[in-house]
RNA sequence: UCCGGCUUAGCUCAGCGGUAGAGCAAUCGGCUGUUAACCGAUUGGUCGCCUGUUCGAAUCAGGCAGCCGGAGCCA
């Protein structure tokens, strides 16, 4: 019995084969005198696979009926190819159809809009730019655990159903099991959660930093890499409600450890994809961002610029350049702000560092000028925030104030501080959103379009 | 959530006060070792929904919905 081949295997053959048997889907076919044209893929690469389909097969009055996105199973051999835009085809012995796909298939033999194919999420992943795009999400997400674990470090499964509504990182969906026609309550009015599933208010994580944190403190170098979930009404083609984060932790270590860490992996995933997806890549190249292979090099040649955020207020104030917000020391920077720094002023991505303490989170270190964090964010070209991590705070008694100090409950980070109790030493680490470098490195420009079935603000088809 | 734009054939769009068009797709036919093949014919639309203005609305006005872009929030 003769074993399926899959199309990347025969593209990429070194001499013909006599017999052959490879499945898929036909994108497109043509009609000759004596035999017709057949290109099969099986999404095993970009390319397809031309069939030469003779008159003399036995149902080829029925091969002459196949339509774009019927699936077929076609024996014959691989020879080398008379036509000039492919070295091998297969000349058909056996043609057998799966399927016929009926005159409404959506999907035509033409460039569709992405809106439109966003509304057949389900059918895109077989379209060139769809398929190329989820092949890399696959190669860029084993590239992140290749890069983890060549150093050594612990992937950590963090929980998505966590019990702290603080965790800090923006608006949160509530999980529970209560009816909620009919919700308890107690006598004060409020929500009787001793009644719900976890016995109190249950949320889908948006970060598991704080527990990626607490295995750091006892396996040395950890990461995550999970969906995580926030119910922010953001509309934009760079947010979505559920996404991917990748969150390394280490033990021992300083926001320039840190920053090592963060530049490191960004161009090690790019290379790594740059080898594995190169016609994937080219397809974005041409079609989607003209230039993205010489972009992408460049972030694996030249790394990234590095400046504080004192620098870059500064950069930004003798630019001339007309910002709508000021920049001054102690302002959120804008996304306007971002974006001058990444694509005007460094023309790569840049690592900022050492923000006033005021915008940053309570866990980031204090450093000694008592004003700024050892925070750090890294700022790409055309996507803005990619990364955003820190030094944490391991001194106890500093953490405790910080608590304090932005209004937060004790209590509620008893199990956090702990840590810093007990053998408490210097750590940092990062999130990174996935779906972000997807985009950096794809050059694809929203986010619902580097996610196979995206949930946003009113949607969840599919 | 705020600001702006868009919504006409299966898809992409034109038409912008006088009663509906193109290209592509699909269907049929022709031609050809073709490359999103090519040539010809045919089919296909309550012009997003509701209200109003007008002799007359796809076209003007108001409301609603959906989508897209920008901002905020962030990853």
């Amino acid at each position: 019995m003769l074993k399926r081949t899959k199309i990347v295997s025969l593209i990429n053959a070194d001499q013909t084969i006599d017999q052959v048997l490879v499945k898929g889907w036909v994108r497109t076919r043509r009609d000759s005198k004596d035999f017709s044209f057949i290109e099969i893929n099986d999404g095993s690469c970009l390319k397809n696979i031309q069939v030469i389909a003779n008159n003399n097969l036995a149902n080829y009055e029925e091969v002459k009926k196949l339509t774009t996105g019927s699936s077929v199973a076609i024996t014959g051999a691989l020879v080398e190819s008379k036509g000039g835009n492919q070295k091998y085809e297969i000349v058909a012995q056996e043609v057998e159809i799966y399927s016929l796909a009926p005159d409404d298939y959506p999907l035509q033999k033409k460039k569709h809009t992405d809106e439109y194919l966003r509304t057949i999420a389900h059918l895109r992943p077989r379209t060139n730019k769809y398929g190329a795009a989820f092949r890399v999400r696959s190669e860029l997400s084993f590239a992140i655990h290749k890069f983890f674990n060549d150093r050594g470090f612990r992937y950590v499964h963090t929980p998505i159903i966590t019990g702290s509504d603080c965790e800090g990182a923006g608006e949160m969906f509530q999980v529970t099991t209560l009816d909620l026609n009919n919700v308890p309550k107690l006598p004060n009015g409020e929500v009787d959660y001793s009644q719900d599933f976890f016995g109190k208010a249950a949320h889908l994580t948006v970060s598991g930093q704080l527990n990626g944190e607490m295995y750091a403190l006892g396996l040395g170098d950890i990461y995550t890499f999970g969906p995580t979930f926030r119910a922010e009404n953001s509309n934009t083609t760079r947010h979505a409600a559920e996404f991917w984060m990748i969150e390394p932790e280490m033990a021992f270590a300083d926001i320039y450890d840190d920053m090592d860490l963060a530049e490191d992996m960004v161009r090690f995933c790019v290379k790594h994809v740059m080898e594995k997806c190169a016609d994937d890549l080219a397809l974005f190249d041409k079609f989607v961002e003209p230039g993205l292979i010489a972009k992408l090099q460049n972030i694996v040649d030249n790394g990234f610029a590095r400046i504080t955020y004192a620098e870059a207020i500064e950069i930004m104030q003798k630019s001339g350049h007309n910002f709508e917000y000021k920049p001054e020391f102690g302002i959120d920077m804008q996304t306007e702000h971002e974006r001058y720094l990444a694509e005007t002023h460094f023309k790569r991505p840049v690592i900022v560092r050492d923000y006033p303490k005021e915008i940053k989170a309570f866990y980031m270190r204090l450093n000694d000028d008592g004003r700024t964090v050892a925070a750090m964010d890294v700022l790409v070209p055309g996507i803005g925030e990619m990364i955003g991590g820190s030094q944490r705070e391991e001194r106890y008694d500093v953490l405790v104030q910080k608590i304090n100090e932005m209004g937060m409950k004790e209590e509620d980070y008893s199990w956090y501080l702990d840590s810093r109790k007990y053998g408490s030493v210097p750590h940092a680490g990062f999130g990174l959103g996935f779906e972000r470098m997807m985009m950096l490195v794809t050059g694809i420009a929203n986010i619902r379009d580097v996610i196979p079935f995206p949930r946003t603000p009113n949607s969840i088809n599919f």
